[in-house]
DNA sequence: CCAAGGTGGTTGAAGGTTCAAATATTCCCG
DNA sequence: CGGGAATATTTGAACCTTCAACCACCTTGG
């Protein structure tokens, strides 16, 4: 039987889950604004940038972005009609297809990045600090795993 | 002229990013299954339950929640269809809508409430402990004031 | 007092996400 | 080796979100 959230708990809840919803509002408007495309989408060509060959089977990309394999299928159909991903059979595994991204995604997500990057450190860096965005990416990334079931 | 983030910083921030998108996914995952409704329903069943006689303006609660004007009125909808939430016109502005909380509202929304909450303590308090996820939710809090473009 | 502009809210169509089902290939066990 | 179970991915339909256009009402300046 679970103990309940005491009273400050539940506030720093609230706080934590509105804290997290504007920042990811407000980095969405700006990407979708500037650069024509959703935060998802910007998730996935910033994944395959830093891709060895800046390609990766689209499990492990689904993986890596947190999208169900029919997610992922459909937004790469649309990035791949909007020119910025290719998609080719995987050599090793002939039920496998690879994602790489094409010259144009490259420059595509590079463009977008300066920006995003930009309002992560006014929004993130510039009001915490350092030392204490630290401190929370760090709770963050540990909360995350919880939360995905990893070992370790 | 912006300063790019540094390479500390920006694997601060895959952390931090990574952990409130799989923090968020397991949440939603868990409501859609355990009580049919998305993690955006429960924000706006759960901030009607907490207002006063259990009603908000529909702008008001468009913005406590983060939503379009637009994305509430469909949300409401559904869960008017739902038998969860009713609409009166606003006495005091002839152009605004009330949105209430019905009884089954109430109630369905107590019911997801025990189990999100306690996937909440598993996954966040049990994690980083009391101390950690209350200068998480501070930090986090600020962060999204920044993000809505807060005064103060 | 009335007209222009702002605010509150809804709608419809276009595009994105989810879920279940289908297909193709590989793995593994007897 | 043969065949069932597991894995990798795609598709289509139903549902949700966004965007732009709209109506209704309030407000304010002349």
């Amino acid at each position: 039987m679970p103990t309940p959230l005491s009273r400050t708990e539940l506030r720093a809840w609230f706080r934590l889950a509105g804290g997290m919803r504007s920042l990811l509002n407000a980095l969405d408007r700006q990407l979708r604004d500037e650069a024509g495309m959703t935060h998802d989408d910007y998730e996935i060509l910033s994944r395959l940038h830093r891709a060895p060959e800046r390609s990766l089977r689209m499990t492990s990309l689904a993986r890596d972005v947190g999208f169900s394999p029919s997610r992922l299928s459909h937004a790469v159909n649309r990035m791949e009609m909007a020119g910025w991903i290719s998609r080719q059979p995987c050599p090793t595994d002939r039920r496998g297809t690879e994602a790489t991204l094409t010259e144009l995604g490259v420059k595509v997500v590079e463009d977008a990045s300066s920006a995003h990057l930009d309002l992560v450190r006014k929004l993130v860096f510039d009001v915490v600090g350092g030392e204490r965005a630290g401190a929370t990416a760090e709770a963050m990334d540990e909360i995350g795993r919880a939360a995905r079931g990893d070992k370790n």
